[in-house]
DNA sequence: TGGCGAGTTGGCAAAATAGCCAAATAGATT
DNA sequence: AATCTATTTGGCTATTTTGCCAACTCGCCA
């Protein structure tokens, strides 16, 4: 493929292919409400918690998440606070038929206070 | 992984996998304005024709694009007329700080007017 | 009806991903 | 200082994805 093609939609990929497995997704649900720890989301998803730190670790990579330590344990939680809103509007887009369109705006959560 | 899990999120997770190749969001930006051939897009972003093809077929299969015959040729066009708006939110997403959330609403093209 | 142009499909090899186990690290507590 | 807990990293295997070539299909047109 040429290089140009690469350079201007691999980053852009990139964070697609980061959501792009089951288990960071359930990840991103479980840590919207609450931070958990690396081996609370392990137990969670009922899988290896090297795997999960290595689920985390890619979703850090992207800046979608962060994690915070308290004594030995990594609370993590989500860095994009919309991210969600942004999951809900991947799902509209799916169903949006020919007459429709999606229509996104970036708000400060500040002073737009009908912003939900 | 639990099971399910796994059946809550894969449907979601493939969606965004469908998305997480450079070439296919080449492919996305390029018929958002007129559709194209298979050969043409093809030579466009310098790959192999039966590569493209399935490109193409994996997108077709996600219902994000669709063809249509027109003599030998299969012209590809966006079968989910707001998936740019979707990309632009994707961007903005990214960037998104903590003071600020993503606003998504599914309009009607045809009778809202400031829709843009 | 015989070829031609355009696309798709099958097959294979290379690369990337995901999962587990085991080992290493970092910090807290005794 | 020794140990215990939580996490990360390394290593390996299995699976999936990508990409090319070659072969095949399908419809058009001479």
């Amino acid at each position: 493929m040429k290089q140009e093609i690469i350079d201007r939609y691999q980053a852009e990929a990139s964070v697609f292919s980061a959501l792009a497995h089951p288990t960071r997704l359930f990840v991103l649900h479980q840590i919207n409400n609450a931070s958990h720890s690396v081996t609370e989301l392990a137990q969670m998803a009922g899988i290896d918690i090297s795997t999960m730190s290595k689920h985390l670790d890619l979703l850090k990579r992207y800046n979608i998440i962060r994690g915070e330590k308290d004594k030995n344990a990594v609370y993590y939680k989500l860095s994009i606070p919309c991210l969600l809103d942004f999951m809900k509007c991947a799902k509209q887009m799916t169903s949006c038929q020919s007459e429709c369109r999606i229509i996104c705006k970036e708000y400060t959560q500040l002073r737009e206070g009908d912003a939900g």
